[in-house]
DNA sequence: TAATAATTTGACCAACTGGTCAAACTAACG
DNA sequence: CGTTAGTTTGACCAGTTGGTCAAATTATTA
């Protein structure tokens, strides 16, 4: 459809969504604006609405990216594979992107916490159908024998609370535990606590 | 110092911090605005500027109040009580919090994602210190053999994460979960895995 | 190279922002 | 009751906000 992508209007669009992930991860949809995401990305206020229609046209960009990002590794998870290794491959596949990419969990949180005005929809829709397909995949492993049998949604919400805290909460962790790596850490105690809820 | 509070007093200080709450936890600080916190309290936006110095001290009094409420709790943890015992009350604590007081949940988010501006200094002082202590309590059970040793930081973490969760992540637990009250589920799980985590 | 298409910008706008202030109003109290 | 202290507000302000637009500039291509 927009095949037509110029060499400056590619260079343009990702730049401004750069500086607009980072202005709106740090301060939400309406404490951001328009003449910080200018200042962030080089370019002036009316150049950055000559490639995106409005503010919201930004913000809903990165999110609907941001969205297909996070679906993705849940539907990667593999029914046939081994429950424990999959499950651990997912929590570890999400803390690992909380590292490398702090912003986007952050303007996912803060889009969240105001009550998802722009993605409710794709909340009760895509994001719960494919929450429900894996928490019947978690049922299905349990009645096998293969896994301990507990509250899926619950574990699924665990995974996400305890992966998206190193990047929401960042601060905080560097605060208390210094500026020194912790994922490591992070992901040892994780991978305990999974295989601990999942086995025996 | 300041006992002479009259009726009036009280009820504005109160009527305006219930307001400002509501508006901060939603838009944070830079979203929020004056205007919103006085259609909420039902004042006009000059009379709030008469009982708070500025939007900022409004919102400084929310944040003092939340970080002595939440770092009593881990103050109380008895040292000399059964450590299963103890991290569990604190831990349901905490989720008993994020049902009831979902605001005051998202409020501490919003400063966190922003950097924590206005409280780092709390951060690497009090709440430091506090964590400091507990990690080595935790620490020391441990090496009585009255739980399993552990990385007592993430473990807190992963405490903080799971109960915070459930406040902050609200609209998106209930998109999946429906609108049924679902603490006592989250309790449970809560529970299990922490006694999973914490013995053996 | 000339013409056309794409890009960039300065000047501008109406609405909104946090905050001020003098004046009006109300409660408390001797 | 009158006085004083406490409370409330309308009018106002300078700076910021998202967004517009015509004109200028730069890239592309015939």
């Amino acid at each position: 459809m927009k095949k037509t992508e110029t060499r400056i209007q590619k260079k343009n669009h990702s730049a401004i969504k750069a500086a607009g992930l980072k202005v709106f991860a740090q301060f939400g949809f309406r404490g951001a604006t328009l003449d910080q995401i200018a200042a962030e990305s080089g370019l002036s206020k009316p150049n950055i609405l000559y490639y995106f229609a409005s503010k919201e046209a930004i913000y809903e960009a990165l999110l609907a990216q941001l969205l297909t990002d996070w679906l993705q590794p849940v539907r990667d998870i593999d029914p046939a594979g081994d429950p424990v290794e999959e499950i651990l491959k997912y929590a570890k596949h999400k803390l690992k992107m909380s590292g490398l990419y702090p912003r986007e969990s952050r303007l996912y949180a803060t889009e969240i916490i105001q009550g998802a005005p722009r993605i409710k929809s794709v909340l009760t829709g895509e994001l719960r159908e494919v929450v429900e397909n894996l928490a019947l995949l978690i049922n299905h492993w349990a009645d096998a024998g293969l896994i301990r049998a507990m509250d899926p949604y619950h574990l699924i919400f665990s995974i996400w609370a305890m992966t998206q805290h190193y990047a929401d909460f960042d601060v905080q962790v560097k605060a208390i535990l210094g500026e020194r790596d912790h994922f490591e850490d992070a992901e040892q105690y994780l991978e305990d606590m999974l295989r601990r809820m999942l086995t025996v």
